[in-house]
DNA sequence: AATTATCTTGGAATGATTCTAATCCTCACT
DNA sequence: AGTGAGGATTAGAATCATTCCAAGATAATT
């Protein structure tokens, strides 16, 4: 079950939220993140843009802008692996990261009930977190 | 009770094991991080050194070369946080990390028995991963 | 001592991202 | 329709951590 927020309606309305504006610029960007979900990089959204849709013109800078502005609005999350660049990710349900080493492919892997408070009991007291972060490193069988 | 591996005299070995030699600068760069458990970047490892150490002449390349090295070596672990600069940790246990974002550091979290294991075993079959990082965001009270 | 292999180093190059300052839209109000 | 204000986009410069490079220093081996 998909949540409704990761829809390309949730977009305007989200960021209206905010006192922006729903610009072909970040519908095209937010669009390409929900129908591409393979963590893309910036470069492989702008990219993507420029093969897939010729016509919407959208320079690199606003690439980044739109996404930027995407994660501030909370419809998108960033993920970050060792110190390659930033990848983008619109699935906004708490989830781990696995990191196939061999196709250097990313995807998300799902948490069983219980298994973030767990981790968090596991703080020594007087620590408060507000996020915590799982990545998985290695490979994936072919029947993934 | 630490790891024996996590003293000056354990490099000499780590590093003849791999056929290279115990130079001053990774001598220097490995006790900066031992002495150093704060999870330094490159460029606080090179300050570290310029003022508590003037005497030994070490430039930034060097710094990074060594700091590389101490890795090959399975002497140092490296942890990325966001896309900041990379720092560097020797210990070598397992263990989570906890970034306070109100103060900017990183210290470690151990990890009960039996943690590793559960979190490998939420993986979809025919997933193999070799290793699983976990950070932890938040404010850590005074009592740490 | 000569040869060879390893190390260190300053500075140039790289790559992802951010900044800047100019231009472009869009909308409300005349 | 015309104007003005603020938001949005853009090309290109700037930044920052890191890597690369080519040269010189150091140490080990012959």
């Amino acid at each position: 079950m998909r949540n409704v927020l990761e829809t390309p309606e949730g977009l305007a309305e989200r960021l209206a939220h905010s006192g922006l504006r729903p610009t072909e610029q970040r519908k095209v960007v937010y669009g390409v993140l929900l129908k591409n979900r393979n963590h893309p990089t910036a470069d492989e959204v702008f990219a993507h843009i420029r093969s897939e849709m010729p016509s919407a013109a959208v320079s690199m800078a606003t690439v980044y802008n739109c996404l930027e502005t995407l994660v501030q609005c909370n419809l998108v999350r960033q993920v970050n692996f060792e110190r390659g660049p930033t990848r983008y990710c619109p699935n906004l349900r708490p989830h781990a990261h696995f990191h196939d080493e061999a196709t250097d492919t990313i995807h998300d892997i799902e948490l069983p009930a219980g298994l973030l408070e767990q981790l968090h009991s596991i703080l020594p007291p007087g620590h408060q977190a507000n996020s915590v972060e799982i990545i998985f490193r290695g490979k994936s069988g072919p029947s993934s």
